[in-house]
DNA sequence: CCTATTTATTGTAATATTGCAATAAAACAA
DNA sequence: TTGTTTTATTGCAATATTACAATAAATAGG
């Protein structure tokens, strides 16, 4: 045990779940809206700007990157990381539909 | 070691990380989709819909209630669970403000 | 070549999560 | 009351996550 049952679910819900998994930590949240605020998507500093470790952050972002949530090219001695919109989008538009058609329903309880 | 450091963090990146969290699972996210389909709230059956044994199916509301996700009220022998709607809300303002600020962006790299 | 800079990897300790059997608790029906 | 139904809790084993020191790898500039 300890093992989460993949395989009885289906891919989409795999694919959500990891995608959320990847962002249910705020160190992760962090990195992302911070990949946000600065304009460029060259983000040696990221470490600095976090009160966390190197190695730490450097596991954060690969988890980020594993569940498809940023993207990195290396550039140079440093390495540029940025959002990729694909993923984020999906994101968006999965709360959205659930928003819409909670909207959309007669509550009767609760 | 092996404890997140929440308190190096905003509140809004704790609060939105514990929801992520939350969903960041995929029997967690059959459930939501599961009280997404029925119409009514009242959720007596997702024992019966899901591929897990009762005891983790509560476990898994649980966390869902915690993070504020979901509500219950008691409805006799059953319980009666629906998703919070403010807190769906939440969310996809929030991947709709990234998502809105990414497009505004011009990408310069990646 | 050597040295500095930047990021990744390895190893390890502390803690958290997942899943379920067993059991308890709560509410209804007879 | 007793039995049934439904959900929660407890306890435990297996596994995953978090964080970081130490170290490695890769690249740039001399």
């Amino acid at each position: 045990m300890g093992t989460t049952k993949t395989e009885h679910f289906s891919a989409n819900q795999n694919q959500i779940a990891t995608m959320l998994k990847a962002l249910g930590h705020p160190a992760r949240i962090a990195i992302l809206e911070f990949l946000m605020k600065v304009d460029s998507c060259i983000c040696g500093d990221i470490v600095s700007e976090l009160p966390l470790a190197q190695p730490t952050i450097s596991q954060h972002l690969k988890e980020l990157k594993n569940a498809g949530l940023i993207k990195g090219t290396i550039e140079g001695t440093a390495i540029c990381y940025c959002i990729d919109e694909k993923a984020i989008e999906v994101l968006k538009v999965y709360f959205s539909t659930i928003a819409d058609g909670l909207e959309s329903k007669q509550k009767n309880c609760c």
